[in-house]
DNA sequence: TCGTGGGCCACAATTACATCA
DNA sequence: GCTGATGTAATTGTGGCCCAC
């Protein structure tokens, strides 16, 4: 615990280094069949949301992309990709990893590209646009354990690059501090962009936004793990929400229907001739307040008890004089048509 | 055909850092 | 400048699915 970023994925890193170095028709073909799991999950996840939540931010990110192969706009809106002058730097052109801090020696320089180069594809022509950088220092690749910012990409980020830079400043000493890479706007956004469209990835669609907005893969992964646990948390609390209207207007309803039921019953003792009649049981539709009648053998209590139970269970409409008209809790995005309850009286017949 | 182990992935829970009030 | 709250990047553990053997 409390390492470095750098070294805590390392078989994962090595695994996607060693796709990245290009196992060519093979990976595609795994890419494929994971593709196709992927899909199956994403189908599982995508299971029409209850309520749709729409937590996405008015991204300022033009979007004419796909993301498959998408050239990534830049902010001024020409895409003419990866000349120098839009990445800005150096250091860009030459894909630093966010959290690698560039090479000093000659040495480091050929490990770091040995290593980064293959991870997260220093987008040499990629990521057309101005990011700012905050390099760390991984704590496997020894010298210094700086954090460096290249400001000059700060572009119209530049109360970020401020903050990054001053965040730089503050040193910590101890290599053992997990260092944490704040995304930047156009990183978040872009991320964004592509989880509208698709919340899960394939590993080819990881690699390319990773090569894009030149982070490594495994943080877009976790980034869309973690963007995903939030769109659950959301979703769950507007459930819960729902939930607990639904419970108090199911409060509501049954001690309404408890007030009406004994009405009935003082009916009933109050005059006796009633019980000659067929047992007949006067409703209330919640959703219209129109009374329906029943012509049924149960005794009025059971028929009410009936009436206050089936009114969360859709199944039970059969039972009832009326079909449930509040929308179903789940799935939430399909409305429901609205039928009409059935005010036929199909009692005393 | 069935069982097993490995690889990969998603998810839940948690940690730890950065930022802000 | 300190502190608690909050947001979120990152880690860890687990289970499911697929595939090769």
């Amino acid at each position: 615990m409390g390492l470095g970023i750098n070294n805590s994925n390392g078989k994962q890193e090595q695994e996607e280094r060693e796709k990245a170095s290009g196992k060519g028709e093979e990976e595609s073909e795994e890419t494929l069949k994971r593709s196709r799991r992927n899909g199956d999950d994403h189908q599982r996840l995508s299971i029409d949301p209850p309520l749709q939540l729409d937590l996405l931010p008015r991204s300022p990110v033009p979007r004419n992309t796909t993301h498959q192969g998408v050239s990534w706009p830049s902010d001024n809106g020409s895409s003419e990709g990866g000349s120098s002058g839009q990445m800005g730097l150096a250091a860009a052109a030459r894909g630093f990893d966010v959290n690698r801090m560039p090479p000093v020696t000659a040495e480091e320089e050929e490990e770091a590209e040995d290593g980064a180069a293959a991870e997260s594809s220093p987008n040499s022509v990629a990521a057309p646009f101005q990011m700012d950088f905050c390099i760390y220092r991984g704590a496997g690749n020894g010298g210094g354990n700086k954090r460096v910012f290249d400001g000059s990409a700060a572009g119209d980020d530049g109360g970020e690059a401020e903050r990054a830079s001053s965040r730089a400043s503050d040193d910590d000493e101890n290599g053992l501090a997990r260092k944490k890479l704040r995304l930047s706007k156009e990183q978040s956004a872009y991320l964004e962009e592509s989880f509208k469209e698709h919340n899960t990835l394939n590993p080819k669609q990881k690699l390319a936004l990773a090569k894009q907005l030149n982070l490594r893969p495994r943080q877009v992964e976790v980034w869309f793990q973690n963007r995903r646990a939030r769109t659950k948390l959301k979703q769950t609390e507007v459930d819960c929400e729902y939930l607990k209207r639904c419970c108090e207007t199911l409060t509501e309803e049954n001690r309404r229907l408890h007030k009406e039921l004994q009405e009935l019953r003082a009916l009933k003792t109050s005059n006796p001739f009633y019980m000659q009649l067929p047992a007949t049981t006067l409703t209330m539709c919640p959703s219209c307040e129109r009374v329906a009648t029943t012509t049924t053998t149960t005794t009025p209590s059971s028929s009410a008890a009936a009436a206050t139970t089936n009114s969360t269970d859709p199944s039970s409409k059969a039972t009832t004089p009326f079909p449930i008209s509040r929308p179903r809790f789940y799935p939430f995005s399909q409305p429901q048509p609205q039928s009409q309850p059935p005010h036929q009286s199909s009692a005393a017949s």
